[in-house]
DNA sequence: TTGACATATCGAAAAAAATCGATATATAAT
DNA sequence: ATTATATATCGATTTTTTTCGATATGTCAA
């Protein structure tokens, strides 16, 4: 975990409201899951194509956000047949809400 | 409080250092308040220029860094004679600690 | 195997941040 | 008043980040 690239990851708006989308996809992502079943789509996270509609950012800048975030420790991906569904990553999160508290 | 601010204000390594090191400022400015009697000196922060030499960057720029965290909250300043202290805002620091582990 | 779609990667241009030296401002000491 | 010291601000350059369109890659369906 690297203090520092989630600092980084974070310090933008658009990345922020993701890993916050992210927190309640079924709330922000009421209409997803046309392609998979349930059980897939929800707890797999919610596919590139529908957090760029919802960011309003170009597919090629929403998937680098996605990357670095995940880069950065904050999300986690699977992919599933052509989607690539990301999802927060809690137990990283986590450590680094300890992290601050504690350390900074 | 801006979270981004903060955000963007830590994701730099020399401003997050300082951030720790004003966490305990004795510890990490030992031969600090040759100028002051001391109840000002901890209690009130550490200087510029005694922050410049441990940060290791040019006047200018520790002067610049300790701008922005102030003005993101998370530092206060005071100022004594032609010296000015910098200190933590403790509030503002528990408070962002508080919105990441709800919010985020 | 071809065509359609989702996502990733590349390369470049534009925007923002970092960083410095020089200078200004404010205070203190002589 | 003059000089010295601490910090802030200015202006410019370099570096990093943002952002996009174009293209590549991988997968599915016919």
């Amino acid at each position: 975990m690297e203090p520092i690239d989630i600092f980084k990851a974070l310090s933008n708006e658009t990345r922020l409201n993701i890993l916050q989308w992210l927190k309640e996809p079924e709330k922000h992502f009421p209409k997803q899951g046309a392609h998979l079943p349930k059980e897939v789509s929800y707890k797999g996270g919610v596919c590139v194509g529908d957090i760029q509609e919802k960011a309003k950012a170009s597919q090629s800048t929403v998937s680098h956000y996605l990357n670095m975030m995940q880069k950065a420790g904050l999300l986690e991906s699977v992919r599933h047949g052509q989607w690539t569904y990301y999802r927060r990553n809690e137990e990283v999160i986590r450590q680094f809400a300890e992290y601050f508290k504690t350390e900074i």
